[in-house]
This record gives C-alpha cells, sequence and structure tokens, in this order.
DNA sequence: TTAAATTATTTCAAACATAAAATATCTAAG
DNA sequence: CTTAGATATTTTATGTTTGAAATAATTTAA
C-alpha cells in the first residue's frame, strides 16, 4: 500500500472508473452530437449551433438576452455575438431594444425563424429518439435524474 | 388514441423521455469538458484539442497515421492536419514516414511530448475524479457499461 | 454631482472545426 | 505497362469558439 493510498476514502480510491466513465460520456455525446449535426445539415442545410439558438429562443417567446443565451448554452459572449449576426443576416432573429437598459438587446426568433424552427425540431425529435432507441422510455428517466446533477452544478455561472 | 400511436411500439412511444435524455447528456458533457478545458489553460497554458491529440498519441507509442487519429477523435482530417502541424511546431509531435506507403505519414509524442503528456494528465486524472465525484466507483462502472453501446455504434466509421 | 466600479455586449486575433476540392500515391484490371 | 479507381492527406473557404481587450451604459459611493 503506497502512502498515497492510505490518505483517500475508499470510495474514491479507484479513480479509474470514473475517467472511463467521462471518456466513454464524451464519445457518446460526440458520436450524437456529431450525427445530429450531419442529419441537420444535409437535410435543412443549418449548422448545429444556429439550431441549439434556435431551440433555446423557441423555448422563450418573449425573447433573450445575449447574456442568458450565452449562459444557456454554455458558449462565450463573443460567439453568441456571431451567431446571433449571421442569424439576423438571414432574418430568423431579431434584435430588439425595449428595455429600460440600452445596454441588453432582447433577441428573439422572427415568424420566419419560429416555422422554421418547428420544421426541423420535428425531425430533430424523431433522430433523438432514434439514435437513442437502446434506451426504454424508463431507462432514459432513470439516466436522465442520474445526470441532473451536473447541470445544476455548474449552471447560472458565468464562463 | 391518434392514428400515429397505434403504428408505435408502446416501449418507443414517448419520445420526450429520451429527448431530455439526450439534452441532459449534452449539459453534462459540456460541463465537465468547459471546467477541463478552463483547468487546462490557466494550469498549464493548453487548449482541449491538443491534449486530446496528445492523449491519444500517448497510448500509441509507434504512432498512429493521421486517418486513425481523426476517426479516433471524431474529428474531420483537416481539423488534425492543422492541430498536428501546430503541435509539431512546438515540438511536441512529430511526422514519421517510415512507411512504404508514401502518403501516409506516422505521427507520435516528441520525448519532450511524452514528458509533458504525463505531467498534465496526472492533473486530467485528479480532475475528472473530483468533478465525478458524485458517483461512487460502482455507479460509474455501471453507468460506463450503459453508455458504452455509442461510441461502438459509430466507432469505426469515418465522419 | 461626479468619479469609480460594475455590467452587457461587441470586437479582435488566434485556434478549432467542418465539408468539399485538390493533390499525391497506391492498387488493380486489362 | 498503363490507366482508372481507390486511399491518405492537405488545402481552401467558411463558420464556430475562445479569451482578452475595447466600448458603452448603468450603478454605486464619496
Amino acid at each position: 500500500m503506497t502512502s498515497q493510498e492510505v490518505l483517500m476514502d475508499p470510495e474514491t480510491t479507484d479513480d479509474k472508473s470514473r475517467v472511463r466513465l467521462w471518456l466513454r460520456l464524451l464519445r457518446a455525446s460526440r458520436a450524437i452530437e456529431g450525427e445530429l449535426r450531419e442529419r441537420l445539415r444535409t437535410t435543412f442545410n443549418v449548422t448545429l449551433p444556429r439550431f441549439d439558438v434556435m431551440a433555446a429562443l423557441y423555448r422563450e417567446p418573449d425573447g433573450m438576452l445575449m447574456s442568458q443565451l450565452s449562459k444557456y448554452l454554455m458558449v462565450s459572449n463573443g460567439n453568441v455575438t456571431g451567431l446571433i449576426d449571421r442569424l439576423t443576416t438571414d432574418g430568423l432573429v431579431q434584435r430588439t431594444l425595449r428595455d429600460g437598459d440600452r445596454r441588453t438587446s432582447v433577441v428573439l426568433l422572427t415568424e420566419a425563424g419560429r416555422e422554421n424552427f418547428e420544421i426541423m425540431a420535428a425531425s430533430h425529435r424523431a433522430w433523438v429518439n432514434e439514435l437513442l432507441s437502446h434506451f426504454t422510455t424508463k431507462e432514459s428517466e432513470v439516466l436522465a435524474e442520474t445526470l441532473k446533477v451536473f447541470a445544476s452544478d455548474w449552471e447560472g455561472e458565468a464562463r
């Protein structure tokens, strides 16, 4: 027994299994993400980041601040600026200045953006269902509950 | 009961739970990935993609082909080219032409690259352990087994 | 009130990433 | 042997992403 081991909690001594779990988690999400990216591109000619932004905005009909989008999507502020710029150019999203705070701009989907997203969302939902078909509804619920801890651990923090 | 539902297997009818699972999976891996990215940057001044490449090469002392790296990391060929270019410039990686096939180049870590990686890997392992500390060793093993299906579903396919 | 600190967003440079096209090499059919 | 097709990699154009710095507006405190 090494000097390291005696200092460790037996439950946390063997860190190999957690590293393996992390690698599996990462590979699973990359595989699914890659497949969804590919299907969104070939079917709707849309990139995954753009779809993600539209999905976030669709859930909030009153719009979101740039900083809320950044936090929700877990990407940097500058990234959101560029994405919204391009989506605005394409008429899918608009910035409005209805606040008393002139630093902020409320971003929301245009009517074209909503229609566009609804069509894509139906396919997206079906694809996710297909790609996760290894899991029954019950298993999905259990697993989702297991993973709940993470989002909440960091969510709310700026990055 | 709608016309849709009668056509579906009862086990797969309710797709909401799978979509929720996907979103949780994605948020969990993004949160962990973001935290690791930040720590690698501030502690070792290295980017996550560079760490990932070095980790892949460390496992293969005899080196890997560009296409193997691309497949293993699930990123495009062009992306690997750029990463290896930059790592080569910094003396952490080298291309060798020891094959009878002049199209291919075998990439491997330099001695400096191996030393550099070993130092980072120790911290990385500890960080993963910390970030996944919600899971006991047993839970990690069970969960990793559950996620095993995915990687193998797509792995081996070119992207 | 005014200056300092804070907050929200954008800009910038560099790196990362994709997909398609180009290049170079190898393999195999004839 | 020649060449058509396949394979491995790089190049190119475009888009995504980060982190730091700059800008602009608001809030706080002296």
